[in-house]
DNA sequence: CGGCTAAATGTTATATTATTACATTCGACC
DNA sequence: GGTCGAATGTAATAATATAACATTTAGCCG
């Protein structure tokens, strides 16, 4: 199995495998404890998510599985998708309509994401100071919160350091 | 003209015509000192937008819009809007992929939005302290910003109010 | 065992959101 | 009057997402 994305800038940086192992055991480890089905379908799809640290695209993904579950279609990838975010596993990247892995499963699921124009990483950082400063300002206007999501767009730091050297 | 939905559950509570009038007169104003040109489809598409504190579908626009213009295709709207969103004068808000009237033009721009599932308004709040939080953040991880999408949502304080008595 | 049930998946169709590409119009300016 | 760029008209289609109903599967109960 191949478990790093060829076109990944960054991909020799860090052993991506390993990623990628973590990702899947804490997975299937949450859902055996949570009593719900890390199915063979969502597996994949998990898998397919973390082939790399970019968002992915549905269709994408779809095109994606199909070699492994020629009957797949649009519904299908939803319905993983669907699952993979309950669970908490994986994020929805609302501003690309596009899907990351979690590394923070199991944990406080909302956290700032930063998002790299150049190589399309998205990287995860719990920002307790912005979450509190958030919080501060939920009780300042009666907001109820549901959910968040706190998207940011730039360059990422491994980005500009390689444009700063060019 | 009619400038306040009908179904605004809230839309007893403010003078909404001044709302409409000011985000008007200060998008007339911006546009003049710019430069560039708040045609009579952007200043339209402007106005509907700002006939709610809600966040408007692209097509429930296009819809709205035709009356006034019956030429009105798409591509019409969405250029509109991506005129409008340019000079800061509405927000796309990601997680809804729908668009609300900025109350903040020509000021810093991207703000904290929260959006009430109940009532379906948007309310923006500027949330010094959480943008300054972000920005430590930004600089610990070396990461330089483009862009913010900043969107919570939960219930706001009229509609919890309103529950509460209920 | 046989049948019931709930969860997951298969399957088809369609709704919703957004863009591309090329033609036309319009006003400012020379 | 000509031409240039900005805005708009127009048609087609791409990209994203959901709804509705049929089928399969695995566990459980009588």
């Amino acid at each position: 199995m191949t478990l790093h994305a060829q076109s990944d800038p960054h991909a020799l940086e860090h052993n991506h495998g390993d990623c990628v192992s973590i990702a899947l055991g804490v997975a299937e480890h949450l859902c055996l404890e949570r009593g719900v089905q890390l199915t063979p379908i969502r597996h994949q799809v998990l898998a397919l998510i973390w082939e790399s640290h970019k968002a992915v695209k549905a269709y994408e993904l779809l095109d994606r599985l199909k070699p492994l579950q020629p009957a797949a279609k649009p519904a299908t990838v939803y319905r993983a998708l669907d699952f993979l975010i309950e669970q908490g596993l994986i994020h929805r990247v609302e501003s690309l309509n596009a899907f990351v892995g979690c590394r923070c499963s199991g944990q406080q699921h909302e956290q700032l994401l930063l998002i790299c124009k150049q190589c399309d990483e998205v990287d995860e950082r719990s920002a307790p100071d912005v979450m509190s400063a958030l919080s501060q300002e939920f009780q300042q206007a009666g907001f109820t919160v549901h959910s968040k999501a706190i998207e940011v767009h730039g360059i990422c730091a491994k980005c500009r350091i390689a444009a700063d050297k060019a």
